[in-house]
DNA sequence: TTGTTAATTCCACTATATGACAATTTGGAA
DNA sequence: TTCCAAATTGTCATATAGTGGAATTAACAA
């Protein structure tokens, strides 16, 4: 039953409001102070008018409830990747536990593409190589091959996971994912998503060490998508990122200097702004891929 | 009863789940079935439990189920601010209607509060002049003074609101923020809006005409807070901010140049990232500012 | 303190959310 | 097509969500 009515209640005195004026017009005061206590249940339908009455919104009422957990979904994507940018062995093995429990318990297939995601991650920690475990990623890829619609969670699977694929697979889903961009850029948290993907492509085909640049076209592609989908002014760190894109390519087509003059751009920019972990991070990208490619 | 089946219906399709599928372990596949048809409402526990098993967040969910639309709270500051910043008397009007009419239906303050705000735009637009409706700022004021706990509605509002207040009670009602933000910066929802909340407080304190600076002790106070407050290396845009901030402070205590430095290098972000309509604002608040302190 | 009013809880009752299982429909494989 | 298994819907019994109003408690002024 979730014992919701005590997290309710907690806001309903925080914000000052009497049952009546919550209740009113919605459900019965008797009713509502029945809920609170953690006597009954509520329509789903009813919560949803309450919390509107009250002003408080369905995230935060979340939060509050799990004790400073966001939803489950967002939570399990920053757990994975901050275990695996710490190189965390132990906690990605048991968050992989815990995902292969729960997929064999519910044999529902996401629980089995979040232990394929955090398997994938194991591999490169003990490796300390972006070497994937084949298996792992072919089973990812055939999942991801038969997603239909595109929400929050399936793209956030594929942009944390795309660095992992085949190249060639990776053009696929992207431009799979831009045909059926429409719908996604109505909603800012989808639209958010869409950008990293696409920005995290462009970084990925440019990567490779290949001195023949095999993914000029796509990647092009990519870019004009881009400038068209309206990055927000205010996101900023996207926009950035854009930069540095378009400055991979550069970089792959043999404009070396200017490249590198964007690079550096992006770089001192980040330091100006105190954001220097991502400077650092950039700066390391940097001197690779020039070596790669200089001369 | 707000027929949610349906869009539920329509996600799980979508993700190609059957019934059992979804189902399994939290409700019987029947009754999900007469859900899914309409004939019936669901427990709020029931639906969490079930978004959750499809991966699909509240949000997403939402949206789908009132075709593209954010949540109440969420949407009314939004439309609200776009009609200010087109100047769109006629939109202000109609919402400051409608909010007046569910204030006097339900006797719900923060319809007034809405109205509130919305008296403000309109006055403001009128005498095209950030030139407040006393009375209702002063309303704001006494309801902003009653708020025990801030949540993302209250500090929505604020926010929405500060540069229309008395600087004296924007200085009480930042501090009391400040003073609760432990909790605030918890969850990143929150923890953004306080970041622009304190930065536009420090550009309210900022901009007076008056040669004589009289809020320097605040607005150090509230410059260092922010710096101890982890704005997210990601967060570019609150980190521009926050250098702007830096910079009005030093045009005030006569530091001109180094100001106007730092304002033209944000500028100049903004431009070379291609964000200029907010280069084309800073600018235009730029040589207000110096216009008015030089020399 | 006492009195008074508003806020909440209790209780008896009704409406409906939910489960068990049978009946029907759907979607392929042969 | 026909058949079969899986997916969905219908039926009915029951648990529980939800109501109205009386009883109790909280808030607080005199």
């Amino acid at each position: 039953m979730g014992n919701y009515g005590a997290t309710f209640r907690t806001f309903r005195k925080n914000k000052g409001y009497t049952l009546k004026q919550v209740a009113s017009g919605i459900v019965s005061i008797s009713f509502l102070s029945k809920f609170e206590r953690g006597d009954s249940d509520i329509s789903f339908s009813v919560m949803v008018q309450l919390l509107d009455r009250m002003m408080v919104t369905y995230e935060e009422f979340y939060f509050l409830h799990n004790a400073g957990k966001s939803n489950a979904i967002e939570e399990f994507f920053t757990q994975a990747q901050k275990a695996y940018v710490l190189r965390d062995g132990p906690t990605i093995n048991r968050l992989k536990k815990q995902a292969l429990e729960d997929y064999q318990r519910t044999n529902h297939i996401p629980f089995h593409c979040n232990a394929l995601l955090l398997e994938v991650y194991r591999s490169m920690i003990e490796l300390d190589l972006p070497q994937l475990d084949h298996e792992a990623s072919q089973q990812l890829t055939n999942y991801l091959f038969d997603i239909e619609v595109w929400g929050y969670y399936e793209l956030s699977l594929y942009n944390s996971t795309l660095f992992l694929l085949e190249p060639e697979s990776v053009i696929v889903f992207t431009e799979l994912i831009v045909n059926k961009s429409e719908s996604i850029k109505k909603l800012p948290l989808l639209h958010n998503v869409l950008i990293r993907i696409l920005l995290n492509t462009i970084t990925y085909l440019t990567g490779g060490q290949d001195p023949h640049f095999a993914y000029e076209e796509e990647c092009k592609t990519f870019m004009k998508y881009l400038k068209n989908s309206d990055i927000p002014e205010e996101d900023m760190y996207g926009r950035i990122g854009y930069m540095q894109a378009q400055a991979y390519i550069d970089v792959r087509l043999g404009n070396i200097d200017k490249g590198e003059f964007a690079l550096k751009k992006s770089i001192s920019m980040y330091e100006e702004l105190g954001a220097h972990k991502l400077a650092q991070h950039s700066l390391n990208y940097m001197k690779i891929i020039l070596s790669n490619h200089r001369n």
